[in-house]
DNA sequence: AATGATCTTGACCGTTTGGTCAAGTGTTCA
DNA sequence: TGAACACTTGACCAAACGGTCAAGATCATT
């Protein structure tokens, strides 16, 4: 009785992980009322009834799936704290992000879908949690303003542009692939569009120095003579 | 027998369009699956019959949503091309996508909800009209790059900036009235918004002057002080 | 070996859903 | 006036869905 409280058994953490795998790709690709309960089970490897034996209604389920994907965006969230520095800080935060959307976009995307439809199961969250981050480095943001280290920008208009740009590697993903010729990006080219998202944002709020075409230099390998 | 093959009855058009516009708000609020026809017909202010008697299948009726909304994409994107000068073609339009995502977050979501899900229905625009807009564009942006007229940047990375900051306003707007205190975004708090993305995305490519806390003019090139 | 707890599963059920249908009501025009 | 046509609508149906259940299989503990 003493272990079965404190240390569910191994089974139970097992078939939990397998059924929360599935049902993140499955509420990725339909949403929560496209998915359907069987479905999950299926991708489980499982009856249907097997899993309601784990997870009594599918809203349980789902607000499992969420509380996980809340908790990695949380992870990242503190990547932001590595530096004062502002280039630092938020090259850290950027490419954190970004490395999220490349290897977790269904977590994303059940996020998305979420705030999508007014958040109906993780309103709580936004409210307590992300208000309270958001705040507290909104006046991180405005202190570097302050300092002069940046240029007067709006700070949440800045996070919210991180956000969308970050995340739109994984919610957008299919249309990214789809102007890529139907092939997800390679390597390389996540990587490249890593950088210009960070210098883009980083000189866009004077924090890092511009370099036009004209002076060579510049290790970039994307070189720009193009059309003659 | 001329006039009706030619000119829908007044009736149709009308119920029609009505029809349409509750569809798009019940689509955008509850994606395709978790929208009820009932639903729809409901908000349109008749019995579900009569909806069916417009429009035979839901799926037939999420596609005219779907098409109707691809079309303000496509005016917008033609802001592009108002000028070849890379300020005023971006200034106007982030501009005008941003105007959209204010006057149409219904239809912006309704479209974000369909690239989330893979695109069941529109793939098709996907792998024409969007690729080749985008395709084309991508080759004005390399061309300012060539004329030194902005930074190297990878011009897919930077059109996929536009539409996910853009976008965002619409898609993550309750989101964002959550972090705003619950309440809309003003208009003025909306302005602001835009101001900064627009100068972000402008001073981040090297199209515009950085303007830091303290020196109040120049649009100086070397202007890379930064941390003291 | 026995006992109780955990886990597995096919069959089943009430509800909701997209869609149909037939019986109507207006409307147009010769 | 009347007949062809467009529109309206309550009642209905088969399929799919979330969830239940009872009977059995497996496992841990003594």
């Amino acid at each position: 009785m003493s272990q079965k409280t404190t240390q569910k058994s191994a089974v139970r953490a097992e078939n939990e992980r397998m059924i929360l795998k599935a049902a993140e790709a499955v509420f990725a690709d339909h949403g929560f009322r496209g998915a359907t309960t069987g479905m999950i089970a299926e991708r489980a490897g499982i009856p249907k009834a097997n899993l309601h034996y784990y997870f009594p209604t599918k809203e349980a389920l789902y607000r499992r799936v969420v509380e996980h994907i809340f908790n990695i965006w949380l992870d990242a969230a503190n990547s932001f704290d590595e530096s004062d520095d502002p280039v630092e800080a938020l090259t850290a935060y950027i490419s954190k992000k970004m490395d999220i959307s490349r290897e977790h976009p269904m977590g994303s995307k059940v996020w998305a879908n979420e705030i999508l439809h007014r958040a109906p199961v993780i309103q709580d969250y936004l409210e307590t949690t992300l208000r309270d981050w958001t705040a507290s480095r909104a006046s991180v943001i405005e202190r570097w303003i302050a300092q002069g280290r940046i240029a007067p920008i709006d700070p949440n208009a800045l996070l919210y542009m991180i956000w969308a740009t970050t995340q739109h590697y994984a919610d957008f993903n299919h249309q990214i692939d789809t102007l890529n010729g139907g092939r997800p990006l390679t390597g390389e080219q996540f990587a490249e569009a890593k950088k210009t998202v960070i210098q883009i944002v980083l000189a866009g709020i004077g924090a890092a120095p511009v370099s036009l075409a004209r002076d060579a230099s510049a290790r970039a390998s994307g070189d720009t003579e193009a059309a003659e």
